[in-house]
DNA sequence: AACGATCCCTGTTGGC
DNA sequence: TGCCAACAGGGATCGT
């Protein structure tokens, strides 16, 4: 499912393909696709004719700012996915949303689950919605140990949680907040007021590796849910994964088998000997 | 304020 | 074999 890398990988993808270029269509054919917009034909009249001027990314939210000062924010939700083709190119099923650009190619977002979401925002608007209340990027903006340490200071709720609270770090999901903390050596379930200042050190670099390893190798394309790059191509970081659905896998660290848990309703893969 | 539970949705899977 | 319940999860929202 798509986390930081992924999206960070489609904003590169979607960069190259639209910036620059004028929209010249919309078709919009799921309404629960648009979320913030009162309709789909208000989201067609915000984008018509609009050139983009640049396209960014806050955690997982990717933010298409277009030359007006509104800006197309787009989230991919579980199992959303942005493809990139020429006009005649076969539509895939679960396709919710065809921007047609001023060269003829096509950005269409496919969303089997549904729960992406494309919306069309003005400054004010950007502001409060969810983009506005995210933490600092984890990957462009990276906190610091002390900073990280204040944080998380007094929290009583587990380490696993926060870090997939997007109002602390935004970015990390369920595989790479699992994969940090194996790397840091840090239990799910530790109280984040727990986490001292030289582990929120260790975990710092953690992230960074982990969200590094994952952009270099295309992202992380699981078995069962076919995430796939806006080329059609499958990400390659399944390989480098350590801990996440290697539930009963020995711990590459010291061959202790993987345990799963359940956090917050959401399962949790850690290595009971080296995470304390 | 912080935390946890619930809901949305559908393709896939596992159990009987 | 076939059916159906359970499961997966990001973010918004609500209750405690």
């Amino acid at each position: 499912m798509p986390e930081l890398p992924e999206v960070e990988i489609t904003r590169r993808h979607l960069a190259d393909a639209m910036v620059d270029r004028a929209v010249t269509g919309v078709r919009i054919s799921h309404p629960r696709t648009i979320r913030h917009n009162a309709s789909g034909a208000e989201v067609k009249s915000l984008l018509l004719d609009r050139r983009v001027e640049e396209v960014g990314r806050h955690g997982k939210f990717l933010l298409v700012r277009l030359d007006d000062g509104h800006t197309m924010v787009a989230h991919l939700g579980m199992s959303g996915r942005f493809s990139i083709q020429t006009r005649d190119g076969e539509q895939a099923p679960h396709t919710h949303f065809v921007a047609t650009l001023d060269d003829g190619s096509e950005i269409r977002f496919i969303d089997p689950r549904t729960f992406g979401f494309i919306a069309v925002y003005d400054e004010d608007e950007l502001v409060d919605s969810g983009v506005g209340r995210l933490g600092p990027d984890a990957w462009l903006s990276p906190l610091d140990p002390a900073g990280l340490t204040s944080a998380l200071a007094g929290r009583t709720a587990p380490i696993k949680a926060l870090l997939l609270d997007q109002g602390l770090v935004a970015g990390l999901g369920n595989i790479y907040a699992d994969e940090a903390l194996h790397k840091a050596g840090i239990h799910p379930l530790r109280r984040g007021g727990d986490v001292g200042e030289e582990d929120a050190g260790r975990l710092i670099r953690a992230i960074r590796e982990v969200l590094a390893r994952a952009i270099e190798s295309g992202g992380t394309t699981l078995d069962d849910l076919a995430y796939l790059l806006p080329d059609g191509q499958a990400g390659e970081n399944l390989a480098h994964i350590g801990v996440y659905g290697r539930e009963g896998e020995a711990c590459a660290r010291c061959g202790e088998p993987i345990e799963r848990i359940v956090v917050r309703s959401r399962s949790t893969h850690f290595c009971p000997k080296c995470q304390t």
